[in-house]
DNA sequence: TTGTATGCGTTATCAA
DNA sequence: TTGATAACGCATACAA
């Protein structure tokens, strides 16, 4: 079935046929109203690899997520499926691992399906700096700031995730901990962990407590069974903490199983913070205090700043959405 | 960059770099050399939808994942990825709502993109009954048998739901407990919700334990706040019970949230089972008690039926793979 | 082994 | 307002 056959079937020429199921003007109304009910009734659907041959670009948007396994990435692609949903542009979700490198898949994909726009979520500076220049298209880099980047079609929707890491401890410290370790990602390959990190020595030097890199951090994958782990080596140091700080829920998550396995009780032995605020945070127990990324406004931000990029021509901006400390039942003043 | 940009630049000619990119014989082997070495240095890449409109179908592989609130399916997501990654067939994921129609999103996605062949993560026996004829891929669908519909391009790969649901009543029954709630989907939309509600209704017969449909089982939908709310109107009705059963993991999990907000503990006062046998469940605490779905076998399954009648033209079959009790923290003997 | 020509289903340009 | 026709980039049958 295509255009031709519904021609063919109306009795109106090819040109007149693409003219109306392109919803374009200089139609007249009976022809508008035969050719699609004809389209209606047999379930016509234009070719869109043919229109998009045509028109030298796809239709949909491309998003390039990192890592499944980090759920904070799962509950975005929700909203942003939510809020893209029955509109003209669809949403191709390409999954890659956390080791791949998310810019290269994105060339050859931006080259193959000529996608309007990418969605980056999560992602690597150096991946960005060395390969971003290959990408035409407008993008937006979620989670994750590319303001230092500086390229006219890459726009960034973040957390201030020094600040974000500042809040944490100094949460913990208000609570009257001064025996703090912390779980988090590699420093190397997340920007992410990278700048948590330094949100953490920050809120050590300024509250004047003493951290040792060597014995009180431990670095982990963003999975439950890494935030386990890491705790378990933690536990192991003797380093005798009140509080943990991981860089992420899941992880923070890990960690409590880790702690009750070993016979500590979450809060009242050792405080535990998270960083997201995922959904799960507010069904384990106890329920995990952290701070919360909020994901209705990462999702509507990013779309917001590609969809300006995409129709307005606008160029690249980078946006910090606001975060909120939630505290729960996983911390609890020292005693 | 088009393969006529390469043939000017190689000397060749249209239909030599052609062959030569589809790794076709019949070229020599200079001609490959020459033309894969300028293919490589320039980046370039087919475009897909020249080629996808010429051959009449796609290269990939599309994915309907219904309700991304289900974590199984994010899991199931996951591993799928994982097998694919790095083949001749991408995966394109599409989500849809809980309550959109999966196969009639399916048959315009397959006019329009023409993939290889569907999964489809979840769906509903009578969506299929009604639009599936005019699908003509191979299609799989998983976690849900389609046995009973026989289509002949409709594979499926599934657990015994009925007999998963009478392994977790008949543990609880094991463990000496009589009065049991049950909190699940809704039967009418799903068939999993339906098939696991007569497991349930088999296993009490079997063991002679009364069941009052009213008000012993609750309806909700998949997810933690669902099935925390579903608790609490099953704790409202103060039925005494002494172990509940959740549909899926999620559920239960939300479940022992809303018991402990009401001041029982579980395992004490009441004993939890979930479903599925997430990761997540081997997080909380309590560890979850669960009937494990294989996510990795239904996986590895799904994609082999799927190739089967992709490459071999092999028909329709249709596969139960194994589940097992996974015994952990949350359901304990009554005292 | 290589080159040439045709057509896939669409959009867009131009003439009617 | 409509219809004819030329491209879009590629695979492929056929000719050389």
């Amino acid at each position: 079935m295509t255009i031709k056959d519904l021609a063919a079937q109306t009795g109106y020429s090819l040109g007149t046929v693409s003219r109306v199921l392109n919803h374009q003007p200089h139609v007249s109304e009976q022809a508008r109203e035969i050719i699609l009910r004809a389209a209606e009734e047999s379930g016509f659907q234009l070719n869109s690899n043919a229109k998009q041959l045509k028109q030298q670009h796809g239709t949909s948007i491309l998003a390039i997520c990192k890592s499944h396994q980090n759920e904070l990435f799962d509950e975005l692609l929700v909203s942003i499926q939510a809020r893209i949903a029955g509109g003209p542009h669809p949403l191709t979700v390409d999954y890659i691992d956390e080791n791949e490198n998310e810019v290269q898949r994105a060339v050859q994909l931006c080259r193959e399906k000529k996608p309007l726009g990418v969605l980056f979520l999560g992602g690597n500076q150096e991946n960005f700096r060395k390969d971003f220049p290959k990408i035409e298209q407008p993008c937006v880099l979620v989670t994750s700031s590319a303001a230092e980047l500086s390229f006219d079609n890459l726009s960034s929707v973040s957390s201030d995730d020094v600040l974000a890491a500042k809040m944490a401890i100094r949460h913990l410290v208000e609570l009257g901990h001064r025996k703090i370790v912390v779980i988090g990602g590699s420093r190397q390959t997340s920007d992410a962990a990278r700048l948590r990190y330094r949100g953490c020595l920050e809120a050590f030097r300024e509250c004047d407590i003493s951290f040792d890199e060597e014995l009180d951090y431990e670095t982990s994958r963003f999975t439950y069974l890494a935030g386990y782990h890491a705790a378990q080596a933690l536990l192991e140091r003797n380093r005798a903490f009140t509080a943990l700080f991981a860089m992420s829920d899941v992880m923070a998550i890990g960690a409590i199983r880790a702690l009750n396995d070993a016979g500590k009780r979450v809060p009242e032995d050792v405080s535990v913070m998270g960083l997201d605020g995922l959904t799960i945070g507010e069904y384990t127990v106890p329920r995990l205090t952290t701070v919360v990324q909020d994901v209705e406004d990462l999702a509507e931000r990013s779309l917001e700043l590609l969809r300006c990029c995409i129709e307005d021509r606008g160029s690249a901006c980078h946006e910090i959405v606001p975060i909120t400390l939630q505290s729960k039942e996983s911390t609890q003043r020292i005693r």
